[in-house]
DNA sequence: GCGGAAGACTTGACTCGTTCAAGTAAAGGG
DNA sequence: CCCTTTACTTGAACGAGTCAAGTCTTCCGC
């Protein structure tokens, strides 16, 4: 038991995924903990603050593994570069401001994966419904307002 | 009642949305009808064949005021580039083939829009869920499980 | 601990969907 | 039919993401 309780125990988690342990890997995944819903570029800068010499495309590969992985989710609302965020396995949603673009967690309406079934799905084999809502932060919504007035 | 029965009155859909009507817009509109899902170069292509000078700008253009206005509906799973179709107003699904990219339509298993409601939305004022559904469509399903054998 | 093979990272060029900007052409109200 | 508004053309630019070649690390077996 080290003095990182609170910290999730990402070089087990790398192993238990059958993935090498490295540096470049550990800090995206602290990055991404630290910022949930982050795009690649902050990621990047992020890393870089513990990192400083990881490259971009360094970035770009963890990130892919590791979505590939599970480890963690990507998502990419229409109109917005990739996000990324370690809540992976719990099928929440999420909540994009069309106008700021912020992105926020939304839990699982229903609570089963996948929580909704298509009523005619052409033949195709689901294995995920993937909800968005859209509309306007807390922010931009008083924004909005405020300016009709 | 002309010889088009069949086909939607693009023009008075465009005056009725105070739009100028052009030949570029109807152009666009016979070829997101003709070809739901469709993505920008294909409308382009589709466009040029009827009328081979419209420029690729235009049909940004057009494709843009069209989806503002709400003529067209705009989508963009995740890993594709933005596709486009005309049905609008139904608040209908899509299921997107996570092999090929190939788009289906879904019907809204609730009907009522937004059919969904989010359980804490975190003070977003929202105004649609989008539902995406991620598989495989029939092509590919038998593809894998045939490679797999 | 140590060496070697598999795999990860760095570097730098490149692709391509999309946008920007300036000038020309067309729509449609008066 | 003219004039203003707004669409469209042309051509350059942007930027997220990818590709490719070479170097460095990880970690397994000894």
């Amino acid at each position: 038991m080290d003095h990182h309780d609170a910290e999730a125990d990402f070089e087990g988690l790398l192993r238990a995924a059958d993935l090498r342990v490295t540096r470049p890997r550990l800090a995206v995944l602290r990055a991404v903990g630290r910022q949930p819903h982050a795009d690649t570029g902050s990621v990047l800068a992020a890393v870089r603050t513990e990192e400083p010499t990881v490259s971009h495309q360094a970035v770009y590969d963890v990130l892919g593994v590791l979505s590939e992985s599970g480890l963690v989710r990507r998502i990419q609302p229409a109109g917005s570069v990739a996000r990324y965020e370690l809540r992976v396995g719990d099928n929440h949603h999420h909540v994009v401001c069309r106008s700021c673009g912020t992105v926020a967690d939304v839990d699982c309406a229903v609570g089963v994966r996948p929580c909704l079934h298509a009523s005619d799905s052409h033949g195709f084999v689901i294995d995920e419904a993937e909800v968005t809502y859209w509309g306007l932060c807390p922010a931009c919504a008083t924004q909005k307002s405020a300016t009709s007035n």
